[in-house]
DNA sequence: CGCTTACTTGAACCTTGTCAAGTCATGTGG
DNA sequence: CCACATGACTTGACAAGGTTCAAGTAAGCG
């Protein structure tokens, strides 16, 4: 469960077993490098599922760590049509913005109660200064958020209905699981009802229902009432008709802060996505001059 | 036009005219601190329109400063189907990747001659400790990205084919007319096919033509071989049925590295675009209640 | 046990894709 | 300046994938 139960309400967010630790801003940072940043925070939040983190058109003037649970960014249509944008797991930044002071151009809800940390943003300056890799490491993270949001444009425009929801699910699952790498189960709660996934892949529920109903058919994968269970990973990855390596790179870790690697988490093979090579990926045909593999350290 | 004809391809470029002075990575440095930036940088690339910049799936060591021309991001499947993800002009990063050595996951075609400058990754940790705002400010311009990509995966998830074409052509004569504050000419070239526009929409060429038929018929605009014209500006942001204000605020500046506000370029009002409320976008009705709550220590 | 939310299924409809056959615009060499 | 080649645009008929509307059933919750 993503949700912490085991914590009563009032204690403050740990720093020292914090998700964000691990694929977050503070990866990377010994624990007096920890106190110090924690010391910019303007405090944790706990919001309940179903709650409104962040609404569209306030303003926003703090980042928000996302410590524990689900959080959805979507954009809600006047008429009440509704895209969801990204699923936000434990370690995500939200609320970064281009522009200081600048509203919310998208709103953020919890699926699970949830618990996220507060950076105000005039504290990035300062903080920036203080730790300079904690930019660069927004700007990482900022990046891998649009690498998703590129697959998922990618898959909402130019796969079928049956790819997308299977593409989805894939990618929720892997991203799920990467962060209990002992865990060989093939199974989930997946806090989201029919009517998310399509208003995450550009369908309508009743039709994310018909699909979800043939893959179960094709034992596939079942999928009702949160609860998810992948009979076939193979098949799956077939339908999903994406290249797994690109999955997998959004689970591997940003370079560290420091030399403090961390490889017990990320990293690790999900499923039996490293059956052979699999590209999915077409190439173009304009010859594009050589390039040198290099290694960086920031 | 957005091509440099008048620069032959050995002069270097020139830090002091360049774009991403105005709204890019080198925003609001003074021209010594400028020197010392593109002393990290490891030279200058022209690409030819129509080459390919950078190739999926080739590892990537270097940010690229876009200065000049039109760059497209892409996906290309294996079936030879192809997503459009974002339409990069002078100003954008492209290359910033999440991980280290990382491969491409997309591929960047030029749209025009186009001129780039290269910044290695590994310079960017050197670079980020001299200049701290250079990291948040990569942060900002990624994230920026995300936000567009964020309104890109409405558009093609939730919105007609009329409303995404509209959109998508909205889109870019803002962001292109917003670096000519003084025209106020509602005509244009833009260097696209229609087949481009359905890649970039989730369309095909043809039902775009269909699109465009219409939008023509109805005296909204006429696009024809590269060719734009705006005839109703008005009906068009009707069309298109998006929330100007959010297509604005991705020419609005982030904050600059320094105090060195530039408010001679960006925050140009488009069109008229600026006839009274026009919300489009619709409120979650969840309360969300309170909110800070406790405080924390590390 | 009754309520609510989520899931399921069927039939009609409509938007968009596909295939095919054009026409028009632009550039090139003669 | 024209003939030709090429890429881009245009149009029509038809098929398909997905939506909409409507009427259910099952699961979870107090």
């Amino acid at each position: 469960m993503a949700t912490s139960t085991k914590k009563p309400a009032t204690i403050p967010v740990d720093c020292t077993t914090c998700q964000a630790r691990i694929d977050g801003l503070c990866q990377g940072y010994a624990l007096n490098d920890l106190r110090e940043i924690a010391g910019h925070k303007s405090g944790d939040r706990r919001v309940k599922a179903g709650q409104e983190l962040l609404s569209l058109g306030e303003p926003c003037d703090a980042i928000y760590n996302l410590v524990d649970g689900w959080v959805i960014l979507y954009i809600l249509l006047e008429d009440g049509r509704r895209q969801i944008l990204h699923f936000a797991l434990p370690g995500a930044v939200l609320g970064f913005h281009p522009a200081n002071g600048a509203m919310m151009t998208y709103g953020a809800q919890a699926l699970t109660d949830a618990v996220v940390c507060v950076i105000p943003h005039k504290a990035l300056g300062p903080l920036s200064r203080q730790y300079p890799e904690v930019g660069l490491r927004l700007g990482w993270l900022m990046s891998r958020d649009s690498s998703m949001s590129y697959a998922h444009l990618t898959s909402i425009g130019r796969h079928s209905a049956r790819e997308r929801v299977a593409h989805l699910i894939l990618e929720l699952f892997i991203r799920y699981r990467s962060r209990w790498p002992g865990h060989r189960i093939e199974e989930m709660h997946l806090p989201l009802t029919q009517e998310d996934i399509g208003d995450a892949t550009g369908l309508t529920g009743i039709h994310v229902n018909r699909v979800l109903g043939d893959l179960k058919t094709e034992g596939i994968l079942t999928f009702s009432y949160r609860r998810l269970s992948i009979l076939d990973p193979d098949k799956l990855v077939d339908v999903a008709g994406t290249d797994p390596e690109l999955l997998q790179s959004w689970i591997r870790q940003p370079a560290p802060a420091q030399s403090a690697r961390d490889e017990t988490v990320g990293g690790v093979s999900p499923i039996s996505l490293t059956k052979g090579p699999r590209r999915r990926l077409g190439r173009a045909n304009t010859g594009s001059g050589g390039a040198v593999v290099a290694r960086c350290q920031a």
